[in-house]
DNA sequence: CACTTGACCTGTCCGC
DNA sequence: TGCGGACAGGTCAAGT
């Protein structure tokens, strides 16, 4: 469910409240939504204290002092619950349903990460996400991030590395490159679909027929609607409680994404919704218009 | 190799 | 109200 933005948006708001914190117990109850051994789990886990929080593309990375890292992908409906024993700290974020200010557990809970001094609970509709411990240095074996593209919002990455990595999709369309893990990380439908708007470019244009410097325009667009993301607590949608209960932002800052049939703010037009990639796309089709189409 | 499609799951919404 | 189908902020495997 989250993209970059959402998943930076829950580390920091997980940061402060789980660094230093010792890890008791994990319990699951899907075993592919934590599919390590027994054995792995209570050796390198239980016991353990969290050291660091990060982030690579859409993945959670919580460092123990074990030498083991748990990575969390919430991947379209995952969400994190923190509730202090006592009360005195909430903390919630992911795809909007009552589990984010319900009761827990519920039916949608698939791990309890039970803490001294209160629980992370993953719950996740679809289980489609994943909870993995994993050896810390090993990480970069698996082959998700072996082959996962750079951070988009890093300074060293450059327009010319994005224009290269994009060129390895030229005989695609532009949206279906800029969801592609492995030519930059973290990107998914929604700032795809705003990414593109604010470039001016059509979702189902072939990249090879896009110069090098609207591509460039292109990162430019990404980084601008990320960053905002990120500084408005990173929410695009209902996903955020912080320690008083209190909600997040909505999908307000959005230009086309969610807003077919409403009005084009440059243009006035209507905003379409079409199929690119085989995902649900948003366009103005004024702003946007079509050169090349696959 | 590059690219597209279907599968993984459940819940919700929309039209009949 | 019930039912079928489409669809959902993601990735992977398998197909062409």
């Amino acid at each position: 469910m989250p993209e970059l933005p959402e998943v930076e948006t829950i580390r920091r708001g997980l940061d402060p409240i789980i660094i230093g914190s010792k890890i008791l117990s994990v319990s699951s109850s899907w075993p592919k939504s934590f599919p390590n051994a027994a054995s792995e789990v209570k050796r390198f886990l239980y016991g353990s204290h969290i050291t660091a929080i990060r982030r690579r593309g859409k993945v959670l990375i919580i460092d123990l002092n074990t030498g083991y890292s748990l990575l969390i992908h919430l991947k379209m409906t995952g969400q994190l619950v923190y509730r202090a024993l006592d009360g005195s700290e909430r903390f919630a974020a992911g795809h909007p349903t009552k589990s984010l200010v319900g009761n827990l557990p519920d039916a949608s809970t698939r791990v309890v990460i039970r803490l001294e001094k209160g629980t992370i609970y993953f719950n996740d509709q679809r289980k489609f996400g994943w909870v993995r411990l994993f050896p810390t240095n090993r990480i970069n074996d698996i082959d998700f991030f072996a082959k996962l593209g750079p951070e988009p919002l890093e300074s060293n990455f450059t327009a010319t590395d994005f224009v290269k990595r994009l060129r390895r999709r030229n005989n695609t369309n532009v949206k279906a490159a800029l969801l592609d893990q492995t030519v930059v990380a973290g990107v998914g439908n929604i700032y795809a679909d705003e990414a593109l708007y604010g470039a001016r470019l059509h979702p189902s244009t072939i990249v090879g027929s896009i110069s090098d410097a609207t591509l460039a325009d292109l990162l430019a667009s990404l980084r601008s609607v990320m960053e905002l993301s990120i500084q408005k607590g990173g929410s695009t949608d209902k996903t955020y409680v912080d320690a008083s209960g209190k909600k997040g932002s909505y999908l307000s800052f959005a230009k086309v994404f969610r807003r077919e049939g409403k009005t084009c703010m440059a243009c006035g037009n209507s905003i379409e919704k079409i199929r690119v990639a085989g995902r649900g796309t948003h366009v103005c089709p004024v702003c946007q218009p079509e050169i090349s189409k696959k």
